[in-house]
RNA sequence: UCCCCGAUGGUGUAAUGGUAACACACCGGUUUUUGGUGCCGUUAUUCCAGGUUCGAGUCCUGGUCGGGGAACCA
């Protein structure tokens, strides 16, 4: 048996659990903040930070990291904590937010001014912007720095009870302002606030910075392994600086590639402007790279956490194909998901030498790649649907589908041959006259008759109509954020989003159940839309198409 | 100009000093009552230059290229 690779953070893993580190213990967290919804970025450091916690005998925290209040609402809390559940993950270490450990924040704030380490600082953002140098140039000292450790304990205080105004001053760290690593060049790590947050209300007047707050609540938490992307790489000196000056428990940080995808957006603030200005139809607009989104559009969470898998971990920038999600969805339903007959562009197809009225039930099955999905009947009739592309008047020898002097088989019923058919004034194909090969009944085909094409079809007697959303990427080129801050607004692409009305679907998907995604036979998978269908006016949304194989 | 990180087929990921492999994509064949699926096969890879070594994708030195780094954002 191979052993399946390890990828850095496993090994890093394996070897500290080789050494006894924490006895053993495996505590990973997942710290979004509330200010969007999760997309498959996040998915993926989800799968890495439970997936990895869960393999080695260990669980994870669920934390958000709020912070700033300013962006921040309990919209966003939840649509994460569903999200997270969706995908499959439990949070068995416990659900926590940030601002639980305003009150301990504050209390290390004050340790760090009573050892000296810290200072309020009452200069403009732009006094000392002018202060911290720049890349190569050391900075210089504020004239804050020396302040006395009682006048900073007084003025610390002064702004917990909200005696100062916003903007006029903040706590920094004392660290160095020569520091080669700009972000240790006496940081900010208290700023005043008179905002509401949306869990503490107006009890605090004060939030500490994110570098301020995260290593202290991985600490308190005792997380283990803090995993997280690559930008946070300059953080890690702060990080274990403010663990170290606080003497608390060393949780480690350990940083991976975030995920980016061609053709797809990553940046919450971009997909909020999509949402903001209606260029979709909100979070969960399926065309949306969000977890909301995806699942609207039928994506499974086993398709995504395989994705997550295929993708893999590593330090370097990457692009990953949107193909290989796709491939991820394809894979996961192929094996899953029950077929169903759907005929999205209809035009009549009319089986001559059946007799009018005729009703016969066949039998076919609900998954050929799954004998236990059993089987289902369909109506078969002298007045049929078929898709108005698999008929064509001129055709060439690779054409396997229906045109003049050409047999097809109708999946699961019989080989039919073509008779005639019938144009409207504009000469499009309204009807397909057919007669039916004597005793070619699928499973008891005795006529020697062979069929090259096989054609999808639905009994117009009884057909459920739908409408049927089928959706392309949402964006034109492969890099929509392209180098500068793009104008990824002009990159939408116009053709994202087609709607077909007057499908006509097998009957027994006027019952289909929201979360169940169906294979349309020759034509992708499709799932009901949980948003606006409706038992009498039905929405289907098409996930991903069945790959097309056929290069005529 | 300074600091940090990275560089392996088209895209990702492995190889932990000893035959460069796996997946997706591509191309071809085969099977098939879905032009789907399955199966088989082809193509294609170590950024550059030195060095260490019997042996380097891996270690060392220098370079090149890419990413990140100055917020009262996270």
């Amino acid at each position: 048996m191979a052993k399946k690779p390890l990828n850095f953070i496993e090994q890093k893993i394996e070897a500290d659990l080789a050494s006894g580190k924490n006895n053993g213990r495996i505590l990973t967290r997942f710290p979004p903040e509330p200010n969007g919804y999760l997309h498959i970025g996040h998915a993926k450091a989800i799968c890495v930070s439970f997936g990895l916690a869960s393999k080695y005998g260990g669980i994870t925290n669920l934390r958000f990291d709020d912070t700033n209040p300013e962006k921040e609402s309990v919209e966003y809390v939840d649509a994460i904590r569903r999200d997270v559940s969706w995908l499959g993950f439990e949070w068995k270490g416990g659900e926590y937010y940030t601002s639980d450990y305003f009150g301990q924040l504050y209390a290390f704030a004050q340790q760090l001014i009573a050892q000296g380490q810290a200072y309020i600082d009452d200069q403009s953002p732009e006094e000392m912007a002018a202060q911290k140098g720049a890349p190569g140039v050391s900075g210089t000292a504020s004239p804050f720095r020396d302040r006395s450790i009682e006048e900073n304990q007084r003025l610390f205080e002064e702004m917990k009870e909200g005696k100062h105004a916003e903007g006029t001053c903040v706590l920094r760290a004392r660290i160095d302002m020569a520091h080669d690593n700009m972000l240790l060049r006496d940081p900010v790590i208290y700023r005043i606030k008179f905002i509401e947050h949306h869990r503490t209300g107006s009890e605090w007047v004060i939030y500490p910075m994110y570098d301020f707050a995260h290593g202290q609540s991985d600490s308190m938490e005792g997380i283990t392994h803090s995993l997280c992307s690559l930008e946070f790489e300059n953080h890690r000196p702060l990080y274990n600086w403010f663990i170290e000056a606080l003497g608390i428990f060393p949780s480690e940080q350990t940083e991976f590639a975030r995920l980016n995808l061609n053709y797809t957006i990553m940046s919450k603030r971009k997909l909020l402007r999509l949402v903001e200005e209606n260029a979709v139809d909100g979070w969960d607009d399926p065309r949306m790279p969000t977890i909301s989104g995806l699942r609207r559009r039928g994506y499974t969470p086993e398709a995504i956490r395989e994705f997550a898998e295929r993708v893999g971990v590593a330090k370097r920038n990457n692009t990953i194909d949107v193909g290989l999600l796709e491939w991820a969805l394809r894979d996961d339903l192929n094996r899953r998901a029950p077929r169903a007959m759907a005929v999205l562009n209809p035009i009549k197809l009319i089986v001559l030498n059946v007799a009018e009225g005729e009703v016969e039930w066949l039998q076919t099955d609900n998954n050929p790649e799954d004998p236990e999905a059993g089987s289902r009947e369909l109506p078969f009739g002298r007045e049929l649907w078929m898709e108005a592309e698999d008929f064509r008047v001129d055709v060439n020898k690779k054409w396997f589908r229906l045109a003049p002097g050409r047999t097809v088989r109708l999946k699961s019923a019989y080989i039919v041959e073509y008779v005639n058919h019938k144009e409207d004034e504009n000469g499009q194909v309204t009807e397909v006259h057919v007669n039916r090969v004597a005793n070619s009944k699928s499973g008891e085909d005795t006529s020697g008759v062979k069929a090259k094409g096989t054609l999808h079809w639905v009994a117009t007697s009884h057909a459920v109509e739908a409408e049927v959303r089928l959706y392309d990427r949402l964006f034109l080129s492969e890099d929509p954020e392209g180098g500068e801050d793009a104008n990824f607004m002009n990159n939408l692409n116009p053709e994202s989003l087609q709607v077909l009305s007057g499908c006509q679907l097998e009957p027994s998907l006027g019952e289909a159940p929201v979360g169940t995604v169906y294979q349309f036979t020759r034509l992708g998978y499709f799932t009901v839309d949980s948003k606006y269908s409706k038992p009498e006016n039905l929405v289907f949304n098409r996930a991903v198409t069945l790959k097309d194989g056929w290069k005529g």
